[in-house]
This record gives structure tokens, sequence and C-alpha cells, in this order.
DNA sequence: AAGTGTCACAAAACCGGTTTTGTAAGTCAA
DNA sequence: TTGACTTACAAAACCGGTTTTGTGACACTT
């Protein structure tokens, strides 16, 4: 595996123009002691022979790579996560004005996504970190904070006090929701999240409860429900919630994964979801808009999400202090067609439910 | 910007043993002239101090980044493209088993493609290049063999002979849905296809159109158009299609994306689809599942894909010949339930379609 | 006229590894 | 016993940059 790729040096340009190789790369990084003659010549030269510096000797040097890295949890799930997909988009944007590359890392399990760091930071491939889907209790956050190696997180854990980090305000976000849904005439309201371990999982799970709070609205622990965040888990979900006795008339979903399974199950039983049971989601993916009926859902930009955070990096490469870099936005709601007026009050949609189970006893989840 | 990681370098190494770091080298690269002794005192110091070698340094010195990139388009459509995702985590698997990395980066436009690839090679911070969504006549393959770079090429190009790719028999997995189609009962099927530029547009195109010639079927070129690859795109293309005099009652489509827009097209006219109009995709989206109807679709594992291309990529750096590595493979048709027999003839459905057309005027396209 | 700066660049050190070259000590055959 | 090989390692060169140190030529004071 060589890789001798006889390209051109500082040396080559030096010996072409007949000058020391220090004097080239003074030039090239504008230092002023340089005479206007000599800096035409060598610079002529660079043009001529396509001369490009080379990021690893210069890294060598300098102690740094520009490069900022990645590690993306994987395969606990179905496939790979869209919002992820943009996000990284919005991380190489911002990265590629400023000249930097993402390096990006896959790790299928905890102790992997450790190692990963681990080699990454050994190895010095990296300069700094952005880390994303953030536990409460997170293991990378506390690994990084202790290597005191720079990081930002998109997402905050239990103690986000110390370090940089970028999130949406999942509490208050969640809390509209079921303003909105209580204005709507709702007051039965389920919510269907996902683990616990999950902090934004957690976050909208407290600003459901919150929102109830505010509204003086009863909190039920039945109406909530947590499952595995796939379309499948919101299928489960759904079920859970619509089985009780007094089923929720609205379900706040804290994915749009979950929404989707959720409005399959409603559809699977002859409801209409946006009058027979109202569904929201949570993440705005664009492919909501094409589902029948279009879901309604909180959308922040995921591009801009990632390059947000990804300037916040290199602010803390630049050794700004990390307290100093820690934002909140908020996400909005797009509201489509799955949320409306109930049609129906709890009781009669316990009713409408109930016939239809006898009538059509549930395979328990979509099959192949 | 300083990154001074205070970190262990092989010289604490060979000072803390008393040995001159060459020899310490020596070891961690399993030279054989090293006495066991003096070997085991060494390993024994590298575990102490926690030592691992610096990746730039090593790259250096051996030319090699350990590190492959791919270079993905993106901003010409609607957000990210969830291929890509699973593609990308498919590499990353591959390479972290053999301890190499992935470089990201993305590029707004033809010039930015190119740009992008020439700085990466030229600061040599890659070893090879895996490039997606090859275009017919493609400047980036253009560029990589012109400079004798190694690179391996998801999807071909005109001339796909000289380096090495791995695809999907577009034409062959094309042509088998149109046969598919006409066993279902269907006799006027459409087409709806993305731009020629695009070689897998292009393929599919032709392999539609092989597929109608194998079975004697005329073949009609208003029955074929392309659009956009979007879901917007199919929505659009859905319109022309249906709106001929003697409509398609089978939509053939290029992507998923495309026949999510048409589905969506037929439910906004009333049309059942997998009924009234069939509808088939190709992608084999997670999210087809969930749609209703559930979409039919032709899957690959991008996965599957992204790791295969990968390990054709170091086959590639390890000196193969790239023209030995070109692979072909067919995709499987998931059918879940947007095709089926035509519930009417193209005459009739154009009559429902006068009918509904006239009682409900569309507005272009869904709106926000 | 000698001392002092400044200018513009050369030369060398350095970053942290790998690889080549050199060599003292031990082994073995003649 | 001595020359030829091994063995096991030290020393140095090298990768391609950046940065520090050194220096000759000239201008400018006093």
């Amino acid at each position: 595996m060589s890789r001798l790729r006889g390209s051109v040096t500082i040396d080559d340009v030096a010996r072409h123009v007949g000058v020391a190789k220090g004097t080239v790369s003074r030039v090239l990084n504008n230092y002023t002691d340089i005479s206007e003659n000599t800096r035409k010549r060598i610079l002529k030269a660079v043009q001529e022979l396509g001369y490009q510096p080379s990021a690893t000797a210069r890294n060598l040097k300098r102690g740094r790579q520009d490069t900022l890295g990645i590690v993306i949890p994987v395969g606990h799930g179905n496939g790979a996560d869209p919002f992820l997909a943009e996000f990284i988009d919005g991380i190489a944007r911002a990265l590629d004005e400023l000249g930097l590359d993402l390096l990006v890392t896959t790790a299928h399990s905890r102790e992997h996504l450790i190692t990963t760091l681990k080699r990454l930071i050994a190895r010095r491939k990296v300069d700094g970190f952005i880390v994303t889907r953030t536990e409460v209790d997170d293991p990378r956050i506390a690994y990084l904070m202790e290597q005191k190696f720079p990081f930002v997180a998109h997402g905050r854990t239990g103690d986000p006090s110390s370090y940089a980090w970028f999130d949406i305000d999942n509490e208050t976000t969640f809390a509209d929701g079921v303003r909105h849904l209580y204005s709507l005439g709702h007051e039965r309201i389920g919510f269907l999240g996902g683990s616990l371990d999950l902090n934004f999982a957690r976050q909208r799970r407290d600003g459901y409860r919150q929102g109830l709070e505010a509204l003086g609205l009863a909190h039920d622990q039945d109406l909530e429900t947590l499952q595995a965040i796939s379309e499948k888990g919101g299928f489960k979900g759904a079920q859970t919630l619509l089985s009780l006795d007094g089923p929720p008339t609205a379900l706040l979903c804290a994915t749009d994964a979950l929404a989707i399974g959720a409005v399959q199950f409603c559809r699977k039983l002859g409801l209409q979801a946006g009058s027979d049971v109202t569904v929201i989601g949570y993440d705005g993916l664009p492919v909501g808009e094409y589902l029948d009926p279009p879901l309604t859902t909180f959308s922040q930009s995921a591009q801009e999400a990632g390059g947000r955070v990804a300037r916040m990096l290199i602010d803390v490469l630049d050794g700004k202090s990390p307290q100093s870099l820690q934002a909140l936005a908020k996400a909005k709601l797009i509201r489509r067609a799955s949320d409306g007026a109930p049609s129906m009050t709890s009781e009669a949609l316990a009713l409408a439910l109930r016939n239809r189970l006898n009538q059509q006893p549930l395979s328990g989840s979509k099959g192949e």
C-alpha cells in the first residue's frame, strides 16, 4: 500500500528559485521580512510548479490537524439517522469555508464509541470532536472532559455546566406542544417518548409534564409510554396508549419516526389522524410532508445546527472558554395536517376502538 | 489555535527504557532483530506510559494517510440524501476494521467538487477517493484518472472500462420491473426518471426501454418523463403522465423520492395507488414501509454497497489493477402494496381522471 | 571611522515518527 | 586464532514542512 505520490515539495520550489526553503515558507505564510522581488519570484515558481504544501508535514510541526472528528452511533436501530445526514452536511459546509475537514467514524456500541474516541485522540488525527445524541450520563463527554480534549456537544447531559454545547430548548418546545394541543380542544394528551438515557428524550418528557402542569391538567402516568425510537416503536406506543380505558385524543411524539409509526397504527384501525386522533412529531423530516396525512412536526434546521456547532468548536480551539459557548435554540411548529380539533371525546374514542379491535385483532406490528 | 497536547512520544519511551528510538519503532513494527528481553522491556514501557504513535509523524515518513475521502454533492436538491447516510455508514464500518478513517466533505457545485478534490489531493490528506452519484460524463473521474489518483466509483460513467467501480445492474433491474408490471396485467407503463446526466438515471431509462422491447410492447415517448429527483419532481411527473390522453396504468419510478411524490399526486386525485394506479420506486428507503400504501420498491443495501466499495478501494491502494475490480450487483424487488393488477384500463383511467380534474383543479404542486 | 541597526535571507533545528547505515560483541568455521 | 557471519542494537538520515538563529550588506548615527 504505497502512496509515493511524487508531488512537488517546498524544496523543489526553493531550488527552482535559488533560495532557502525557509524563505519559501515565510513567503507563503505572509511574513514581512521578504523583499518584494523575492516574494514575486517565489510566488511565480509556486504557481508554475503547482506547489501545495503537504498538510501532514505542516501538521507535524504545528501540532494541529485542521480536522475535526465526529463519531456517529449506529446500529442500535434501523439504518442511518436522517437527521445526522443533514447535520453533517451543515458541519462540512461550515468547515469548508475555513479550510478544515471532517473525519467521520461510526461506532456500534458504547465501548466502541469510547475506543474510537481514544484512538483518534491518541493518534492525534483530529483537533476536536463534535458529540451528538448526548445521553444524560454520557461516557464520551466524561472521557473528553477528563482528557481535556476540545469538543462541542449537540445536546446536553445531566450536568451541562462546564463544556460547550448547542441544544434545542426541548422542555419549552414540548410544553408549547401541550399548550397547542390544549388550545385545539384536547384534554387527554398522550406522550410517546424514547429511552430516558437519551437526554433529549428525557427533556421532551419533562417538557410534556411541565406543559400539563402549567395548564392545570392532571398528569396521568398511563398516558406516557417509552419505546424504541423507530417507526416500530411508534406503532407499539400508539397501540399501548390507545388501548387504555381512557385513551388520549392526541399523541405528542418525541420524534418523527415515532409519529410515523403512530399514524400507521391509527390507519390500521381506520382512524383518521388529524381528526379522530391527533399526532405531532418532532424533527421536521422532509418526508413528513408526503405522508398521509402530512405530518405536523416540530422542526429545527439540522444543517444550521451542524454549522453552528462546527463554528463553536472552532471557537473552543481558538481558546474561548467553553462555558461561554452554550446556546439554546427553539424548534418551530410546522403545522401540516396530522393535528386538529378532536372529533370525539376520549370515551367515544374508546368505544370506537373497542369495536375496531374486536372486528380486527391486531397482528402486533406491521410485519414483512 | 494551539493543539500542544503534551502527549507521550517515542523519545519518551526510548529514554525511559534506555534504548534508541529506532529500536522502539522496530519493536512496535514487529521487526525480528530484537532480543526477547528488550522487546518485553519496551512493550512494558509503552504500556506504562500509555504511548500511542502519532499518525501525523508516521504518515509523513510513510507517505500514506490511512484515510479515505468522499466528496458528497449537496444542495442541488432538498436536504441530504438518505441513501448516502447509509452508504457512509457502510464505508465507516469496513474501514474501522482496518484502522482507516473516512474524511467527508461536501460540495455544492460542479466546480466546487473538483476544487475540493484538488485540495485534498494536493494537501495529501487522503490516500484515495470514493466517488458517488456518477454522471455519464463525470469531471471528477476524468480528473482523478488524469492525476492517476486512486479511487473507486459507486456507479459507472459512459466509459467505465478503465477504473474500479461497483454498481447496480440498472438496466436489467428496470427491464425486470417492466416485466413484473406486464405480468400484473399492465400494458401502458410509464417511466418517471431523472436527468440523463446522472448515469444511473440514464441506465434505468434504458432498462425500461429494453424491458418494453423484450416484451414486444411499443415504446411511446410520451410515457417517459424526466424530472428533478425529489418528491416534488415525482408529483409533477405523475401529473404529466396521468394527464395524457392515454395515461399509463403503472408508473415505474427511478427513485423512491419520485415514487413518493407520484403516490401523493394519485392520492390528491383520489386514486388508490396499488389498484387504480401502480407505482414502483427504487432505493428501498425504510420510510417507504410506513407510507400509505407501503411502497413497492427495488432495493439494494446501501450499507453493504459502502462496505464493498471501501474494500475495493483498499485493494486498489494495495496495487490491484482497477480493471479487475469492477462488480455489478442486482437490486431486489420488495413488494409492499403500491403495485397490483390494474383496476381499470387506460381509457377508463383517463375518463376518471378527466372528471376529477374538472371537479378539483390542481394547485400545481403541494404547497406549504 | 567605528559602532549600531535594519533588512533580507541562509542555515539549521525541530516536529515525531520510520528506515537505513554502522558497529560492538558473540559465534562459528577453517 | 583469525576472518566471516550473525545478532542486537545505536546512530543518523529522512519525510516536508515551520520556526529560530545566524549573518553579510548596507544605511545611519555620533
